[in-house]
DNA sequence: TCCATATTTCAATATTCGTTGAATTATGGA
DNA sequence: TCCATAATTCAACGAATATTGAAATATGGA
């Protein structure tokens, strides 16, 4: 990861409510969840949400679809874990102080009966 | 880690400047460095790196210490880590799935002839 | 004491950020 | 088609950010 990527990371994570989402949408794995859930769950305004669901994605932290009338959010654990590489690529001088930093979702997703 | 330290911590990193000074004082260690030297290698105006200086500070990422005219600022590992730890804390379903995120300096302060 | 060095403080400024309310677009169902 | 739901767009606003230049403070040495 590059320190232009990193910073616009650090930066989207760095904000009360943005966190709150992207925390969320990690414990929802990689079914994601709809904006309108989040607002709910996280009591947030939906125009609100949708400028943080903007950085997010500008970020790559997250990725979006449309289901119906729902837009599914859902976590990009790889840029998460670039991130986590990039934070500690400077420890330890150099050295790979860190076997595995690494984060991936709780649970497979669900196999959609085809 | 609670949320607010997270937040403050993630916040003091998304600059480009003040990514680039905590680096830089990763990589010098425990020894840290004075403000002055920052000031050079990076090529930032003093005063401005002043106010990343007190960011750094005040998200506990950074010490520092007078010596003589300068002001040595040192990298705070452990506030790092916790940071580290708070980020991976949502993953793999709150199973601890990093053995072991840390950082740590690349070699140990140099013993001062007494 | 006087001077140079190292750093901080302060005011000013342009920019970006986070939130709100009103209006708009897109989809699905009656 | 008409309506309700889901989410986005847009303009506006106050608050916070990052940088600059000028002035101030602290320390060490001549």
């Amino acid at each position: 990861m590059e320190k232009t990527e990193a910073v616009a990371a650090l930066g989207a994570l760095a904000q009360d409510n943005r966190l709150d989402v992207f925390r969320l949408l990690v414990q929802a794995g990689p079914d994601g969840m709809p904006a309108g859930a989040v607002a709910e769950a996280l009591d947030v305004a939906p125009n609100t949400l949708t400028f943080h669901f903007d950085r997010l994605r500008a970020a790559g932290l997250v990725t979006v679809r449309r289901d119906g009338r729902s837009m599914i959010y859902t976590a990009q654990f790889e840029t998460m874990n670039a991130l986590l590489g990039f934070l500690t690529e400077n420890c330890c001088g150099g050295a790979p102080c860190t076997a595995t930093v690494g984060c991936k979702p709780a649970r497979k997703r669900a196999k959609l009966p085809a």
